[in-house]
RNA sequence: GUGCCCGUAGCUCAAUGGCAGAGCACUUGAUUGUGGAUCAAGGGGUUGUGGGUUCGAAACCCAUCGGGCACCCCA
């Protein structure tokens, strides 16, 4: 430790090349959520810790909690969620002009868990949410801007669960769970993927639930097929269940949305497998899924009408997700997808000697001026060497500026990938590298 | 948080108790108007860190920091 310097366990550094691709993953995504109006938020990581406490259920343990110098009680916000719920509340009356208030916040957020692949101690979400609806087009706008959102990233493959929590509460219901029996249960058929519906099976006889019942559970947990499909069969074996109704009710108008929002039937299911963690949701439940990548979900959400009003003290309803920029990256590295320059930099302006040096900054100067990214040799002379600094660092033009160049007026491009190079004018060179 | 595996040059790895090495990368030169290929030379290490065992430790033991995997949970 005290000679070679480490970074703290679960806590990532982003060399260059990987920050180009995340920039790129959190410009493409900000544009998509502009695009659907949704606004900017950015909070502090540090939260009181009360502010945190009493929303997460189990999962209080993971977070950060520490001292400041006067002996304040703070925490690192665990997810972007909680400090959202915060600022509606505190800010009410300032926000209440852009109610229903679609915004987005792109941050980093820490839980004190043991690191794997795809799960970090610090880690960035874009989160996004629309807060103060109940209508189910808001449901179906945030699964739409999901779409758009890895559709835009470049992601050929993947589709969104859904599920309703009182769909898995009727589940409960009727195969005779009490509400308290309900929360290990869930645990069990959320796992359904991971181990298999006999291994649910057991969970559930371990959790006490009588054989009859477990075999139902798992009948119902284990339909697939069509939305449309999935929907029927749930209403007829939950027809005794008020609030499942109720809830399919719910899912079948954000379908139809879905539809009206141009979100085509082949990129989502309804899973009434889907559980989901967080102790929050109370309505609407998603994540979505791709096949190379089965550690987990890249991103997931849901309704949740009742922890807004936690702060505030009237209910705000409120449905959002997260995207995990984190295993975004991860997974696009696997696949190739979006683009990989090796540098900002596009031009890679030489120096040829003393004599070139003012006229090759100039030039560089009315390149940037036009918005053109463009480094410079810090070297004077050795042009050789120059060109080999712009070929490791993956600059992919390089221009030359000789006695003999200046003379007839000219500037050289050379494009280090073909090897191709051409003499144009000088006055030309700006306009000429701002296509 | 529980269990298991791992940590040697910038990277990938070798050396299993007895001289710390290779490939790639990097620097310089062959090449004073042009990178990549080739050739030659060179720099680079307290073997993650601290302690212990031993005549002798990269190797064995303990602790610690970091990484990976499975639980757990989730983005």
């Amino acid at each position: 430790m005290s000679n070679k310097p480490q970074n703290v366990k679960g806590m990532r550094d982003h060399l260059p090349q990987a920050m180009l691709l995340r920039q790129y993953i959190i410009s493409t995504l900000t544009g998509v959520f502009e695009r659907y109006g949704f606004e900017p938020l950015s909070t502090p990581v540090v939260e009181h810790a009360e502010t945190l406490e009493g929303k997460l259920g189990e999962d209080e343990k993971l977070i950060y909690r520490f001292e400041d110098h006067g002996g304040r009680r703070l925490a690192l916000r665990y997810d972007q969620t909680v400090p959202l719920a915060r600022v509606v509340a505190q800010y009410g009356g300032e926000l209440a002009p852009r109610m229903p208030w679609r915004r987005y916040a792109i941050g980093q957020s820490y839980r004190g868990e043991r690191n794997q692949k795809g799960r970090y101690r610090e880690f960035w979400q874009a989160d996004v949410d629309i807060v103060g609806s109940a209508s189910p087009l808001a449901d179906a706008e945030i699964v739409a801007v999901l779409t758009d959102g890895l559709s835009a990233l470049g992601f050929p493959e993947f589709t969104t669960m859904l599920n309703h929590r009182q769909v898995i509460g009727g589940i409960a219901r009727v195969s005779g769970l009490d509400e308290g029996a309900a929360g290990g249960v869930y645990r069990a058929i959320d796992k359904l993927d991971k181990i298999g519906p006999d291994g649910v099976r057991q969970a559930l006889l371990d959790f006490g639930v009588s054989a009859e019942a477990a075999g139902r559970i798992l009948s119902l947990v284990l339909l697939e097929g069509s939305a449309e499909g999935v929907l029927k069969e749930l209403s007829g074996q939950l027809a005794t269940d008020e609030r499942a109704l109720a809830a399919l009710d719910n899912l079948r108008a954000i379908i139809t949305a879905l539809g009206e929002l141009g979100v085509p039937a082949s990129r989502y299911t309804v899973a009434p497998r889907l559980a989901r963690g967080l102790s929050y949701y109370t309505g609407l439940v998603f994540e979505a899924i791709t096949p190379i990548w089965p550690e987990g979900a890249i991103l997931g959400g849901g309704r949740y009408d009742e922890l807004i009003g936690l702060f505030s003290g009237k209910a705000v309803p409120t449905v959002g997700l997260a995207f995990g920029i984190d295993r975004l990256h991860d997974v696009m590295e696997a696949l190739n997808l979006g683009p990989r320059p090796a540098t900002t930099a596009h031009v890679f302006v030489s120096i040829f000697g003393e004599a070139q040096l003012a006229e090759s900054l100039q030039l560089a100067r009315e390149l940037r001026a036009a918005g053109v990214n463009v480094v410079t040799s810090l070297e004077v002379g050795n042009v050789g060497k120059q060109f080999k600094e712009a070929d490791r660092k993956g600059v992919p033009l390089v221009l030359v500026l000789g006695p003999d160049d200046v003379a007839r007026g000219e500037v050289v491009i050379k494009e280090l990938a073909s090897g191709n190079q051409r003499s144009i004018a000088r006055s030309a060179v700006v306009q000429e590298l701002m296509k």
